[in-house]
DNA sequence: TTGTAGGCGTTATCAC
DNA sequence: GTGATAACGCCTACAA
């Protein structure tokens, strides 16, 4: 204890460079530059005296020095909605355990779902210099947003998002996902089913809205445009559509929620409404998370993992940043979804 | 969008500098250096030509070598143990909202709570030159860390922390808060009072004990050391103690579960034991989430607001940096917490 | 009021 | 193999 504090007590650390390593180790600053990059041809005793210099002195190179003569910063963005949604913080960490192996500073902005946002944070990016970024925008068809992505001119890509400039996409197959949990659902006597998701205009609400839609066709089954509730990710759209749907003439038998946050306001409206699951509703989930586990019954959940995507998009930011696959990377990677079955669903009888 | 393409399709922007501006201005880079940095004096028509000529180009300074010369990264680095817990992304969100408006970057790293790794981290950000850093260690007496903490010469705050190094420490009132829920307890008539939690050796832990132990002490109660179970923050840990607890001879009747993570392990453990809350037990925990909503019943809560405690860690520690309070800056910030009665506690008889 | 030039800490291209 | 030395892009005395 005493120790460190004696150590924190001393005063801050004079600059040190590369010249003041050369001169203790007796070699030019070249030399140094060329032990620390590991450049081949340096006398392995050369190399011994100058590390111990470094040690020595503790030094270490400074890396706004280096960016400025090698052009690249070594960090990459990861702009989202709120670090706050669990989806995000799993591809954050995700991304993080990849990025950091390869030296890469990973730096996470939450745009708050806003456009606006989203175009400073890339501007900013810019700025900083960011040698990659990893995006997953509000709306893949907003112009000012494709316009500063463009414009940035940095290596990116879009994650659960596709968007018309051939950028390399990465997401879970949500059509998959969902049709394999409507398919569930059929096979239970299902036939009103209903949908809340959110995401607008993105590649996963339109791949949801589809799989609903043709699992349904595929069942010989008219779908009611009512049972569609696709405006927003929100809690209390959640609360309000479930609200809605379990007030209808004729309610839906059976519900999927997709999107995080979605849950806990459909949870309420139905504890609101006294309905009980699965008997009054069954209820499939996306993004299997505590609540879906920790509630009575359990509910069944289209699962991904969200942690593998962070890390495949950061792996794939690095390929293209360091053009080891060239133009041959493919457009679009994707991971699979599994459904997770639980209780919250009953077969009806009709 | 065919006008995004085409700028999309624009080959990669030749790297433009502050020379190139003062070309197409007509003036010297001396003068634009002053026009970006608001330096006073510079003729209002320079001035319009210089911006006039930055637009045009759609340039801005190289940061890297704006710190290269200022010697300041304008970044600051938050190490935690893992971003998904909602904790710490709760943190993240606040800490970013007040550094990215006064030009900080913000950079977030998990430690997976291992020493060792909060080492390198440290080291890591000493090494990218972090004008601040706010911490979140996993021991308050580790020395490795602690000395790397020290050695850095990083201005840091502590977050929910304290060391024995003077560094400036900001936290909830955890006394006060567990404190509050005791005497809540008490008043309903609970006499055998159960503890689960982690962080040993943490400023947090021992608040919450000692609050516990004086609130006891102070309604003539002996403490059962069989009640205090302080090892773990993990679900796993909620799960197992919860199950050792509840099939003592002479079970807890209440119980305190202070720790986002052990919530699901608690109820879990119930669930399996078939005990029912409040009847066989009555519950309060931390760090309010959505599962304490959400399940039947919801529980009571010690809720503090960790945007907040961001908010305010970012806000010290760039008062820290930019030296605007002196020596007289107080070594300790707290802010209050909130006991949110549900109905997860019972009033018994005895 | 504005231009010039030196320096920040590296890397990389030359010679030696 | 190793040592000078010229960039890299910007800020800032100092000079004009």
């Amino acid at each position: 204890m005493a120790r460190v504090k004696k150590v924190a007590s001393q005063s801050s650390p004079a600059r040190i460079t590369v010249q003041e390593v050369a001169d203790l180790a007796g070699v030019s600053i070249g030399t140094v530059s060329r032990v620390i990059n590991n450049v081949p041809g340096v006398k392995p005793a050369v190399i011994k005296k100058v590390q111990g210099a470094i040690d020595e002195l503790g030094w270490s190179p400074n890396i706004a020095a280096q960016n400025i003569r090698t052009s690249s910063s070594r960090m990459i963005g990861f702009i989202f909605s709120d670090i706050r949604n669990s989806l995000y913080s799993s591809m954050t960490k995700g991304a993080e355990e990849v990025l950091s192996t390869r030296g890469y500073l990973l730096v996470t902005a939450s745009s708050d779902g806003n456009p606006e946002r989203e175009v400073v944070l890339i501007d900013f990016f810019k700025r900083r210099r960011a040698d990659g970024m990893i995006l997953t925008i509000q709306e893949e068809n907003n112009n000012a947003v494709l316009a500063a992505i463009a414009n940035s001119g940095i290596p990116h890509v879009m994650m659960e998002r596709e968007i018309p400039m051939g950028s390399i996409s990465i997401g879970a197959d949500h059509f998959r996902g969902t049709r394999q949990a409507v398919q569930y659902l059929l096979g239970l006597g299902h036939r009103r089913i209903a949908l809340i998701t959110g995401g607008r205009g993105t590649r996963v609400a339109r791949d949801r809205i589809r799989a609903l839609e043709e699992a349904l066709a595929s069942a010989g089954i008219e779908p009611d445009p009512n049972l569609f509730c696709i405006d927003s990710f929100a809690a209390e759209y959640g609360l309000s559509q479930t609200q809605r749907l379990m007030n209808m003439k004729e309610p839906p038998t059976a519900l999927l929620s997709m999107g995080v946050r979605l849950l806990p306001g459909v949870l309420e409206a139905l504890q609101l409404l006294g309905k009980k699951i699965p008997d009054d509703l069954s209820l499939i989930c996306s993004n299997d998370t505590d609540i879906a586990r920790i509630v009575t019954p359990q509910i069944t959940a289209v699962r991904y993992d969200a942690l593998a995507l962070g890390r495949m998009a950061a792996e794939s930011l690095i390929d293209q940043i360091e053009k080891r696959t060239h133009e041959d990377r493919p457009v679009r990677i994707e991971i699979p979804t599994e459904l997770i079955l639980r209780n919250s669903c009953r077969a009806i009888s009709s």
